[in-house]
DNA sequence: AGGAGATGTTAACCATCATTAACAACGCCA
DNA sequence: TGGCGTTGTTAATGATGGTTAACATCTCCT
């Protein structure tokens, strides 16, 4: 028995993740604005407007997603960053994130984005989960380049993340184990690679 | 005189520049469908309408903006590739395309997000130059890891360039050559590293 | 059996949008 | 001076979109 008011349902339905999935696919491919509630309905086998028995709208369909991504990621990225050794905790944030985005391309792809697209209070919590996503590779990256200025590890992280996120947009001629072992050097080589001086 | 047919003129118009830069930001921030005619039209001062006496459309102008991109991108691309030194010549293409990066970040976000909101035709002609710039670059590598299979030091390119082009994206807490030369740094590292036996 | 809640459907609404039509001002050359 | 091409404007048009309303099924619990 849930709640007979109108409001869509919040625990784990199937229907949801249904949806979810689906829309992670539209919107990487066609954008936001590009996928109307009827696109995504049909892609679930649905007419439109039987998405608002799951969702408040559009906005709260991507929304959800895009909170649901931020914390898995930062979720297992605090976990990874606490290994005590840094050397070891980089790399198994790096695979982490790896695994991530060859598993959820349309996920990676959605998270960079669209964020301007999520209504105001949503999308400052996403923002901060983001931000304390990077703050977990900042943290360890300090350990391991000690006189680097902050802002500049900050930067580089962001640039790991293009690097790692640029999956989706590979062709993909190569199997899962052989990309992730390019990415995982390259991206190694990149944040270990001393930057010039300050 | 130009023809009396109501086609959108081809020279070098300045207004025509103007609304090409003004659609640059417009689509990078808000992507293709999340940005109206009007809105377009308000960018540089007039209204709606007033876009078609410059050209036959709104997609036309995303395509004009891809081409003159992809033609940019490839004709330097290829002056540079050129060098006879291949750690010259991947030295030098990194550098141009750091400089492309950070001068266009608008540019930068749009070429790799909306080539499929480009008219078929056109998106061909992007596509095919997109992957000779591309090849310009496997070419060097090509021959600074000789007995890198071609599929691995294809992606090793496209990670390459997402590492780049995450400018628009890190907040730019970092100056234009501090972050060119972070950017150069691990660049260079990525695509020097050794990957793993395959 | 029956009633309630969950989950769909179709029809209706209003806003927005891309595009075109009709009309106005300005500059330039014959 | 007169007319034509250029570059604007506002008004109209037709399509599409997000959202809501009204109505239909189905399941499940009593």
């Amino acid at each position: 028995m849930t709640q007979a008011t109108g409001d869509p349902p919040a625990p784990a339905n199937p229907r949801r993740a249904e949806i979810l999935g689906a829309a992670a696919e539209l919107f990487a491919r066609r954008g936001f604005h590009g996928v109307s509630i009827g696109d995504l309905g049909r892609a679930v086998g649905l007419t439109g407007p039987a998405l608002y028995r799951h969702f408040r709208g559009k906005e709260a369909v991507l929304a959800e997603m895009l909170l649901d991504i931020s914390r898995r990621l930062l979720d297992e990225g605090v976990r990874r960053a606490a290994a005590p050794d840094p050397d070891q905790a980089l790399d198994s944030l790096i695979q982490w994130h790896i695994a991530f985005a060859l598993d959820n391309p349309a996920l990676i792809t959605v998270h960079g984005r669209e964020l301007d697209n999520v209504p105001e209070t949503q999308r400052h919590q996403v923002r901060r989960l983001q931000r304390a996503y990077v703050e977990e590779w900042v943290g360890v990256l300090r350990r391991l380049r000690p006189g680097d200025p902050l802002p500049r590890t900050r930067a580089a992280v962001h640039a790991c993340f293009g690097l790692l996120n640029s999956t989706p947009h590979s062709a993909s001629d190569l199997d899962r184990e052989a990309m992730a072992g390019l990415l995982r050097t390259m991206a190694r080589a990149a944040l270990r690679a001393t930057p010039p001086p300050p």
